[in-house]
DNA sequence: CTGAAAGCGCTAACAA
DNA sequence: TTGTTAGCGCTTTCAG
């Protein structure tokens, strides 16, 4: 059987070809017993309109790109599962892009893969959502796109983000409830900014408890399991190391816990850890890590919402969502000092 | 500046339009001279040709599309990253499609995708690799597709393939050398088959050892932290407990080291602990993990290779690749009592 | 509510 | 080595 075309269909069923088209993209202003008739003919023949045709006539390919830089495995998992979720109710499929910033071809590839009708429209995670020159690039070349999890979002463009910040207090303000006074701090990765800025929260909650900012408990991470064990050692190795240390993400939490195993310190006994993110090695870790999980996937399916929403012409009501964190507290924090 | 096609380039440059379409082919028979006047018109035009044109014409979409049904996320950014390098190396795209194997729409799905033409070829994943109902739909469909280590390959399709059999032999022998005798093994997911398949290395060391196989060192697990969890529960509360555990995957092996901590056995020295995949976990954990690494990027690649070859009518002479695996020995195991 | 005609921008076959 | 002529199968006007 040779693939039916729309004109098979439309002969079969009686009608012309633009009410066929008109069923197929669900249209409003046709009969019901015409598109009863047309349905028909469709399951008969199976018609499965050509997405290449579709595409060059409607100019559009149905297709949206996801472009990210080397989050964590689990991350770009979780965004694809919940970016692909919208996409299917809608018809889109999803072409991902991983690409290296800081590369010059970037914003060359990145521009093609729309000049050449590839996708109609992108999403950018972090740490891409953060580079100023490819957002002013998309904005004049008027692609659309929807950032997750921006730390900049002066410019109008859409995004969507989480309550980092406030997270990040609420963990802080839980171990200074636990009886922590010298809670340790591991700054990410100074260009993933979203991370970065879970620092702020830290601060705001030290402040709101009256404890003093001590800078000899606060190091300079790199978003690595490799760079938190490094961390860890620099804040164990003082005359008076913290109780507790919370690390900007798991994988640097993970280097602490570790860091700690080789000391034999007893967790969470002697050193109360902290992460976020809730990656996986979050419950393989022993002991299971304290941490912070943000609904990844529901944040990239409403983004693929919104972005659906830019291409439908609509122009974005609230061109931003904010979504909830929540803390998930496991075997690595305790009471202080027991 | 509206957009150039392929007629505005062609006038530029003052030849005809397929000229222009055989420079941008890369296609043979084109006088240097000419070239050169053709891209020159390319450039300063900065045309890029419209994917959907092309397609439709052609009658192919420049798209591959990855099925992949929850091995874990590590694993599936590998075969991406692999999969990714080979496409832009041809000017191919890539599609992903998480799908749930056991559902009636996995096939109808899938075949929709290749009917409206939104992909050209199909790479699987275990443990789609090893669906024979959608293996025989896609050939049947004559759908080009390669697979990624599948356990049975009876049927002349496509496949890459590691020495998965060989390495758990070699890493067996090698907790034998290591002086074990009692070596608990915990079998992988059933429907899993490649996974599975490591058990019968682990069998082939002991004969070749002359080692009995005991069955009570034998446990089922379901590739999960959790299982394997249990799994460890069950064989170290025997009376006479393994000195060395290996489990068919990382995962199961971290919920081995974790079930151990939880019992205050020392590791290595009372219990060695093996996985397999090498997944981030591995080295995260404590102790870290003793494993075996899979060239799963190079995998996807090289399958990636194969299919393009399919694609343009090169019936695959070898329509199989091997690749090897690789021991990496860490801090989880060691000599047996001590 | 339905239809007719006109491309969308390219590639393929065939000529020259 | 290069050009000409037809479409590919749809959506989009614009008319009825």
């Amino acid at each position: 059987m040779v693939k039916a075309t729309i004109d098979d269909v439309a002969a079969l069923a009686g009608v012309s070809m633009k009410t066929v088209s008109r069923v197929v993209n669900k249209e409003p202003n046709v009969r019901a017993s015409t598109r009863d008739k047309v349905q028909a003919a469709i399951d008969e023949l199976a018609y499965r309109p050509s997405q290449s045709a579709r595409s060059l006539a409607a100019n559009r390919s149905y297709v949206l790109g996801l472009l990210y830089d080397n989050p964590s495995a689990s991350y770009v998992i979780d965004v694809q599962d919940g970016a692909l979720a919208s996409c299917r109710r809608a018809g889109y499929d999803l072409l991902i892009h991983p690409c290296k910033r800081d590369t010059v071809e970037l914003l060359t590839e990145v521009l093609a893969l729309v000049r050449q009708g590839r996708v109609d429209g992108l999403i950018l995670t972090p740490p891409l959502s953060d580079m100023t020159e490819l957002v002013q690039t998309l904005v004049s070349a008027g692609i659309p796109f929807v950032r997750l999890s921006p730390t900049e979002y002066k410019d109008a463009c859409p995004y969507v983000q989480t309550n980092d910040q406030e997270a990040a207090y609420d963990m802080t303000c839980r171990l200074i409830e636990l009886g922590h006074r010298r809670i340790g701090f591991i700054v990410g990765h100074p260009d993933h900014r979203a991370v970065t800025q879970r620092y702020t929260g830290y601060v705001a909650a030290l402040k709101e408890n009256d404890l003093v900012l001590d800078k000899s408990l606060v190091v300079q991470g790199y978003n690595s399991f490799d760079s938190g064990r490094e961390c860890a050692r620099e804040l164990l190795s003082s005359a008076t190391p913290p109780s507790a240390i919370f690390a900007s993400n798991d994988d640097m939490a993970a280097g602490v816990i570790i860091e700690a195993h080789h000391r034999s310190i007893t967790m969470p006994a002697e050193l109360s850890v902290a992460g976020f993110d809730d990656t996986p090695v979050a419950h393989q870790i022993y002991p299971s890590l304290t941490t912070v999980r943000q609904p990844i996937a529901e944040m990239a399916a409403k983004a693929v919402d919104l972005l659906l929403k830019q291409l439908k012409g609509k122009s974005v009501q609230i061109p931003a969502a904010i979504m909830s964190c929540r803390i998930l507290e496991r075997e690595s924090t305790g009471e202080a000092g027991r």
